[in-house]
DNA sequence: AAATGTGTCAACCGCGGGATG
DNA sequence: CCATCCCGCGGTTGACACATT
């Protein structure tokens, strides 16, 4: 309703694209560039819609394109990435620890407490929580070569399919309710478990980070983990985060209004760090105010003065790279502290078993 | 050998949402 | 504020190849 179509149906052609129509759209996009896909297919000559030529481009004629069948590493890796920001269940979680993070105001000190030491975490979190909206782009992101179509069919038609052989479940990633099978442990309660993974996470940044800032700091000035998180809160990451919460226009506060008004609706996560006790957190926790005291300004930044000049270019970019600080660490997509929940990632075991046990 | 079933994948559809003028 | 363009999504279709009966 509204909408005007995207081009005139009638007299435009469809299905499977021959060589001849190929050849003009590359002839053409080489020419000038990608763009104005509603003008392109008068301009190059072609009988097709700007969304067919679109769609035929990014997914198929891109001089970038990877063909051929996905590697089992690929695939592994698709698995993975979905686990994480693939499905609105973990948005939820980033959520929840948005909001569990957001609702500690001045004074709420035990509950500081058991968070432990501020991080680059909730950055992190952030730009998840915007990427989970774009799921098959933003695995695809991490692939080159590979297109989000193409990763969402393999996914429909392989990975999840195989995921449902071993018994567990393709949305959440947990094993299936009633099989947890002979050597799972007792499935703890998802909410826990991401949580766990996401501390986990949260935890690996942070070890990170403090490693890199030995290369920024001297020894001998000392360092305390605020500086760590001293450190983020100057960059431009942290500018623009220190916004978040001004202006509507703000993508990320967008979305997090948006999952935060589906929260109850979707009854998936409305858990506080602190509510579910996660274990990880007392035991690593540096526990200290000065985090306390860092956090409290950024998250109750209602009351704080701060110049607005960062576009939503900028903080664009800071969720991105927020985004790729989770990609990136340890290194060159090495996700394997996912693993560090023993019973939570099966990709090696799917991987392994399923062309045994899953044969279609 | 023919009919039928199944899997794969490129392509399409309709929608929502951001960007822009 | 509104209309339009563009992008990305989930879901689906249809052609084709291959397997099974």
């Amino acid at each position: 309703m509204g909408r005007t179509p995207c081009c005139e149906k009638k007299g435009l052609k469809k299905g499977p694209w021959t060589p001849e129509e190929d050849e003009r759209l590359i002839e053409y996009i080489n020419k000038n560039g990608q763009g104005s896909w509603r003008a392109l297919p008068k301009l190059a000559g072609l009988l097709r819609c700007g969304k067919s030529c679109r769609l035929r481009w990014t997914n198929y004629l891109r001089p970038d394109i990877k063909r051929g069948p996905f590697s089992s590493e690929e695939e592994k890796l698709v698995i993975q990435l979905h686990g994480i920001v693939g499905n609105r269940y973990t948005l939820h979680c980033a959520l929840s620890l948005v909001l569990s993070i957001d609702n500690i105001g001045p004074g709420s000190e035990s509950r500081e407490r058991e968070r432990g030491s501020s991080s680059v975490f909730p950055l992190i979190a952030f730009g998840l929580i915007r990427k989970s909206l774009e799921r098959w782009a933003a695995i695809a992101s991490q692939l080159p070569g590979r297109t989000d179509n193409e990763i969402k069919n393999l996914w429909n038609t392989h990975l999840k399919r195989r995921l449902v052989c071993m018994g567990i479940d393709p949305q959440t990633h947990e094993p299936m309710s009633t099989s947890n099978g002979p050597n799972r442990k007792p499935s703890t309660s998802p909410s826990t478990r991401h949580m766990a993974q996401w501390e986990s996470a949260r935890l690996e940044a942070e070890a990170r980070l403090s490693k890199e800032s030995l290369l920024f700091i001297p020894p001998s000035l000392g360092r305390t983990s605020s500086d760590y998180f001293l450190r983020i809160w100057n960059s431009e990451v942290g500018e623009s985060f220190r916004d978040i919460s001004k202006g509507s226009k703000n993508p990320c506060q967008s979305s997090i209004s948006q999952a935060s008004s589906s929260t109850t609706r979707c009854g998936s996560v409305s858990v506080t760090t602190a509510e579910i006790g996660n274990p990880l957190i007392g035991s690593s926790a540096t526990g200290s105010t000065e985090n306390g005291d860092l956090e409290n300004k950024l998250y109750a930044d209602d009351s704080m003065d701060i110049s607005d000049s960062s576009s939503s270019i900028e903080l664009e970019d800071s969720c991105d790279t927020a985004l790729q600080l989770l990609f990136d660490f340890p290194a060159n997509n090495d996700m394997s502290f996912l693993e560090h929940s023993d019973d939570y990632t099966f990709c090696d075991a799917i991987m392994a078993e399923s062309s045994l046990n899953c044969s279609p």
